[in-house]
DNA sequence: AAATAATATGAGTGTAACTCAATAGCCATC
DNA sequence: GATGGCTATTGAGTTACACTCATATTATTT
């Protein structure tokens, strides 16, 4: 068989159905969530049978694990091009707040199935791997900036990234419920507090060194303090 | 009848039932999860008719909802119970982030089934409506903080909110996965980032006064100040 | 005690995931 | 181009559960 052969191998021809089994279970359990969607529905839309989808996949859950694994390797590569070229620490996470917020916001399915996929704590570990790929761009970014003494480096890493994702996905759910979705109150809390905790070089511990110095040295000069304030 | 009749009335009866049901399905579910759980489980547990189940609870789903409503009651008053002889509010939030952290790793499975009986978008006010009388305790605390002028008014409640349940929610999680689950790097990050992002009166006004101070102080006595250092 | 009402029962129904023996399609060899 | 073996596909059948409902049981009233 030539290498530039117009009809597809045996491999290529699973490959395109497998994709196209994706793509189809994506629209519908996008639309209709895991309960509400069933198998016979992805077979439908595809026009196999439902007995085949079985081939390819050996359970609804590895199907949708399957879809997930697509989506977030797609979200992490937003994500990344969202924060490559940006070079100030804080102006990457806060644009890896905003990518992520608004992911929330427009995929709040693909979220919600992905932790639906863990029903106890023995799959946690899984779960984990499915988004590991994607949390490991706010991991670069953080450790990035530790690197470069933007950001404190007596901080666990996986605290502050339990705080920024823990904090987007809540704020995400919420403002999902209304209908002026402004992402600017959280984004602008969220970094302010990144910069007031994490943040080194900051200015309040340059006064305090400043500010001790001359009280030490006006202390010398007063003789009689006495009562300064009220 | 008289008021003292030792017969249960048949209302109390009923509500006997309805509690055995209750208690044996927070069993189960919290053993084998929303899935692995089976109504005939419950049944069987307190030896009732499966059909029994269902003259209390019309569905599975309701069944559900009235466990967690019951365990959210209790969980509230605990959390209440944590911060009500506190007065500082920062205490106050580090009680509350401790007490709500811990619940979150001992009752992983509760909290796992209220986000599970959320379906999709439109059921979600209804789930939240099972949490608005414990997350109101925050509310309370930091609307509090706010009158007193411990934290600033500028910032709005529901995102201070998710941003602190978010958090803790995302770092439970993570602590369920240690062998050794240590609170306090989460709870001392999350109660700084408060401190430095929502508190007034912060350490860099202070410093400011006592600089005016000190300036002040300093341009009577030096009457040329030149070079100061070196 | 009889009549009536409230509860309880479990065999039966519907649905949807999953199985598997039978079938169809593809490709190499003769 | 016929044959045989291999792989992919099929859809009727099985199973597991949530849920129903006609009937039975128990409690209360008259």
């Amino acid at each position: 068989m030539s290498l530039d052969d117009p009809r597809p191998t045996r491999r290529q021809r699973v490959e395109e159905k497998e994709r196209a089994i994706l793509s189809a279970a994506r629209r519908i359990f996008e639309d209709k969530g895991y309960e509400g969607a069933r198998v016979a529905d992805v077979a439908l839309a595809i026009g196999v049978a439902e007995g085949t989808i079985y081939t390819y996949f050996p359970t609804k859950d590895a199907l949708v694990r399957a879809m997930l694994e697509q989506f977030w390797e797609g979200i992490t590569a937003e994500a990344r091009a969202a924060t490559v070229d940006l070079s100030d620490t804080f102006a990457r996470l806060k644009a890896l707040a905003e990518s992520h917020l608004s992911l929330c916001i427009r995929n709040w399915p693909f979220l919600e199935l992905t932790t639906r996929l863990v029903p106890g704590r023995s799959k946690d570990a899984q779960t984990r791997s499915l988004v590991r790929g994607y949390v490991a761009v706010f991991d670069e970014a953080f450790a990035t900036g530790q690197d470069r003494g933007d950001l404190r480096s007596d901080v666990e890493l996986w605290v502050a990234r339990d705080q920024f994702y823990g904090a987007l996905e809540y704020s995400g759910r919420t403002l999902m419920l209304r209908s002026d979705p402004d992402m600017s109150p959280v984004i602008d809390a969220l970094i302010a507090s990144f910069k007031a905790s994490y943040g080194v070089a900051r200015q309040s511990d340059r006064l305090e060194k400043r500010l001790a110095r001359l009280e030490a040295n006006a202390a010398i000069r007063v003789i009689s303090p006495g009562r300064r304030g009220r």
